[in-house]
DNA sequence: GTCTATACAATGATAGAC
DNA sequence: GTCTATCATTGTATAGAC
């Protein structure tokens, strides 16, 4: 990985070679019009090119569609490997890790936007690409930082899995927010305040039960 | 509403209209291959009529598809109307009107995929649908019913703000993950859980801030 | 209201020259 | 590796009969 600055999608660097182009010009249509909407012709012209150029580097629509997928994935893996180092409790733990991705999310936003709608969207409509295994491993990291946190037997397994999954719930809300309406995005703060609220819990964080 | 079997997006009983029909088609043809992918061909081939059927009922391909995404609405709002009494503390409102929300989704699982994946999906490759009034609608609701919760003074209008957003966090992911992965879906009772971890807190549940 | 038949543009993909 | 030129197919939409 040495002198490859990642963490963000941006070009090579240096004159972008005929695939670089194709590529960028497939993520930009791709994302703001989707696969069956974008055609062959589009990219190509965005790109300054012609057809025959994108069949000879990527095979098929579909070729372009899926190395677009992968190279953003890559790009996502190879910044998530750093992860291994986390210590302190586990809210320390936590506020780290999701801190790190919502960073790496928000400099990514439209790569993250992207995956967002092949991942909800329709099934049949483009090629399938299997995005279950990142979520899961994410989901399953999480679960292992809870269980891992707690001493044996002070948690249940279910419990465990809970805890996760609501944090998960609560980092997943501040991203979308970011995605859908940047404007009333909480940011990193909003973040940090929003897990406060969990770990120390609404009823304990401003008011005891009361009634309205 | 008479008479009116709501709750579903179910058939009106009876022999279908062809315009029923063609409806029924859209809805299953745009929800598995989304707008672009689906042609015109394929919806009245599976409704058993003719494309100038179509062209008569709804004038366009972007006619029927704004058809049926407010007959979906159509279909939820009415559901909605009826929340309007909510009684107890904030966390039995709470629980009450996201049990709501949960069911009716669930009952209506492939529309909100539907939605879902509209309202995440690439902006230029459909026409466009406001769905955003209806989330923010929803999420104001949430608000407000905390701010409503909480006597004067005791609640920051801030923290009423982050206190709904973990709330929606919660609910969202719980309808999430039961359409992205039933298998792994925590159901009703998941959710009245993961609510109460959030009222009760993650410290305060199952351990005190123990160190890994 | 629903049909048959068709107009006409755009699509994904390729052959063959350079 | 990239081009010009072209293929067969499919797309949305409509005219006109019944």
């Amino acid at each position: 990985m040495a002198g490859r600055k990642n963490g963000t999608l941006a070009d090579e660097g240096n004159a972008p070679s005929a695939r670089q182009k194709l590529l960028a010009a497939g993520i930009d249509l791709f994302t703001t019009r989707g696969y069956s909407a974008t055609s062959v012709r589009e990219i190509v012209e965005r790109a300054g090119l012609t057809k025959p150029a994108l069949y000879y580097h990527f095979g098929s629509k579909d070729g372009i569609y899926l190395a677009i997928l992968q190279e953003i994935e890559r790009t996502f893996a190879a910044t998530l490997a750093d992860v291994d180092t986390l210590h302190g409790t586990l809210r320390e733990k936590v506020e780290r890790l999701f801190l790190m991705l919502f960073d790496l999310f928000e400099q990514n936003l439209s790569a993250v936007r992207f995956l967002t709608a092949v991942f909800w969207g329709p099934p049949g409509g483009a090629p399938r690409y299997d995005l279950e295994t990142t979520h899961r491993r994410l989901v399953l990291f999480v679960q292992q930082l809870v269980a891992d946190s707690v001493p044996d037997g002070a948690m249940t397994p279910a419990a465990a899995h809970d805890s996760a999954l609501a944090l998960i719930g609560i980092f997943s809300l501040t991203v979308d927010l970011e995605m859908a309406h940047p404007e009333w995005g909480v940011g990193r703060e909003g973040l940090i305040r929003l897990l406060g609220l969990l770990f120390e819990g609404l009823d304990q964080t401003s008011f005891k039960e009361n009634i309205s």
